[in-house]
RNA sequence: GACCCCAUCGUCUAGUCAGGUCAGGACGCCAGGUUUUCAUCCUGGAAACAGGGGUUCGAAUCCCCUUGGGGUCGCCA
């Protein structure tokens, strides 16, 4: 039997990071065959941070990816098992009956400082320059002293003690053997004073109890690794098989973190000296000072995404939500992360879920950290958008549409939405490209603007005749066109280029694209000619020439 | 600062464990070409074993040091 976990905190969204790990998780069970069990396990311990369902929006993300697990809290086909309940909340008799066993085996004892005197001992050390660890005084108390301080309800917590004499060797799958030397390790915290589990009592119990085999994690967690291994040797405990993986990095070589989105936009507000809070925020001047000041505070999502808007800044994506808003494909964001940090030992870069299934192993995890490359991502996207039948696209365009886009279904025919897939099928590298760059579609003909640039400037008055002569020379046969197609607009506009244009099309082509969608990019003009329909064509052309850019009202 | 981890093209990596092909692939980049715009597409190209010591007939590969990067050092997880 081989049992993995997945045990992230519910803070929201799920990270790469934690998308990798789970990913990693559940290959590794899925891959075991019927042998394998893939666990969703909530560490919600905090009780100042962890506040009901608030933060369980990751579940929504690894189903996206694809990823299921056999017994965890219950979500679409996902949950269930014999070993919950799931969230550790729910487990503290489990963790009380433990702690006890560990403090009558005298492993464990009470220590009564507060929070306070810890600080200012770690700072004491830290101005001295020497290394801060837990001095034990709690340990010399005498049970006379012990009693009457719980009898006045002191709070305390309860440290584990450490065995210091003997070296702790960690044998990783990833990274081999880890050593570290006796006395490294202080005496830690198993149970807060609110009576709650700290993190490290509760995964090691947990794991335990859940007959967890095989823990794979961040490398963040290497050098806790050492006190779960003590931790259930105290408790008599079978150790499971660890693999750390190394992180994931921004392009610049920093950590991947929540925070970026925050980052991006207070260096953008700090560049540009903006003073006070944009209104679009919906955030009053407090919060705005709080937020400028602290780099450990974050914006509402929604907020930040409407001061990012407001500024014209482009939000690093971080979380899975993030890539599929930013039209990724799921399988592709998936075969990416596998790729992060494993490969297959050749040349095949490109794979389904099936095949990493099958060739994943903790062997080939690469010890390495990885930057996250959102051009090679990027690549990928395009390459699967291109393997897709044209019908694939179509449904799955037309269902990213219906969650982020309304408004283009809303603007447009099936029948035209179809040929807008269809016009964009070869040109998109992810499902939102033909949004992004199609916004014109669906804006009101009056909204067209033509804005002074190079582009649009020589679309429209170089040459001779110029744009606006040939604009102002097709409108009468495209008038004239009886059934507006793809096909009629084309044979239309080829005539009016022999006629004019010495048969070269690109002279009336790229005009008639500026006047249409006010810049110089679009689908094929038959098409977005077609899309837009003979009443807007015309609309818009008229406009065109009816506020020529020189004279444009500014 | 202490402890721990890591180190091949700009990036992700194969090759390392069982030393022996001009160090392979992909993304990106550069140069051409196709194309009614953008993008796509086609062809070609530049591009790496961090540095220094060993061991060896032979080192990207084994050992040591240096340098660089990262993680941890919470009554967070």
């Amino acid at each position: 039997m081989l049992r993995t976990r997945f045990a992230p905190s519910p803070t929201g969204d799920l990270h790469v990071g934690g998308a990798r790990s789970a990913l990693f998780c559940w290959a590794l069970a899925r891959g075991a065959g019927a042998d394998g069990r893939m666990l969703l396990r909530i560490e919600d311990t905090d009780q100042k941070r962890s506040s009901a369902a608030a933060g369980l929006g990751f579940l929504e993300d690894l189903a996206w990816l694809g990823i299921d697990w056999d017994e965890g809290p219950e979500s679409g086909s996902s949950g269930g098992g014999e070993t919950g309940p799931y969230f550790q909340s729910e487990r503290l008799d489990l963790y009380a009956t433990c702690m006890q066993s560990l403090t009558d085996a005298g492993h464990a004892y009470l220590a009564f400082e507060t929070p306070e005197e810890l600080t200012a001992a770690r700072a004491a050390a830290r101005a001295a320059k020497v290394p801060y660890k837990y001095d034990r005084a709690a340990l010399d108390l005498d049970p006379a002293t012990v009693q009457a301080w719980l009898d006045e309800g002191r709070p305390h917590v309860i440290r584990f003690k450490v065995p210091d004499d003997a070296p702790v060797v960690v044998h990783d799958a990833v990274l081999g053997e880890v050593t570290v030397e006796p006395g490294e390790l202080e005496d830690f915290v198993i149970r807060k004073a609110d009576g709650w589990p700290t993190y490290h009592f509760a995964v090691v119990v947990d794991d335990h109890a859940m007959g967890v085999t095989h823990v794979v994690r961040g490398q963040e967690h290497l050098a806790n690794t050492p006190k779960h291994v003590l931790l259930q040797e105290a408790l008599g405990y079978e150790r499971p098989v660890y693999a750390h993986v190394s992180l994931i990095f921004n392009p610049d070589g920093s950590k991947m973190s929540k925070r970026d989105k925050d980052k991006a936009l207070r260096s953008a507000v700090r560049e540009r000296s903006i003073e006070s809070p944009p209104a679009v925020c919906g955030i009053d001047d407090g919060q705005w000072a709080t937020w400028l000041g602290d780099k450990a505070v974050q914006l509402p999502a929604e907020s930040a995404a409407a001061l990012a808007n407001a500024l014209q800044v482009e939000l690093p994506e971080i979380n899975v939500a993030d890539f599929r808003e930013g039209g990724y494909l799921p399988e592709v964001v998936l075969n990416y992360l596998a790729l992060l940090g494993w490969s297959p030992g050749n040349d095949i870069e490109q794979f389904d879920t099936a095949f990493f299934i099958e060739h994943f192993g903790l062997d080939r995890i690469v010890k390495s950290p990885a930057k996250f490359d959102r051009a090679k991502l990027k690549a990928f996207n395009l390459d699967a958008i291109q393997a897709m039948s044209p019908g694939t696209w179509l449904e799955r365009l037309r269902a990213f549409a219906q969650v982020h886009e309304p408004t283009f279904l809303d603007a447009m025919t099936p029948e035209q939405f179809a040929v807008f897939a269809e016009a964009n099928r070869e040109r998109s590298k992810t499902l939102r490209d033909p949004f992004d760059s199609g916004r014109f579609f669906v804006l009101p003909d009056h909204a067209i603007t033509w804005a002074d640039s190079k582009p649009v400037r020589k679309a429209l008055c170089k040459g001779e005749p110029s744009g606006y002569d040939l604009l102002a020379a097709v409108i009468e046969p495209l008038r004239a066109v009886e059934t507006w197609s793809t096909g009629s607009i084309e044979s239309c506009v080829e005539a009016f280029a022999q006629a004019n244009c010495d048969g070269n099309l690109g002279k009336i082509a790229q005009p008639l694209r500026v006047a249409v969608s006010g810049g110089p990019v679009s689908p094929p003009i038959f098409d977005t000619l077609d899309i837009l329909g003979s009443d807007a064509v015309l609309a818009r052309i008229e406009r065109c020439l009816a506020n020529p850019i020189a004279s444009a009202p500014t």
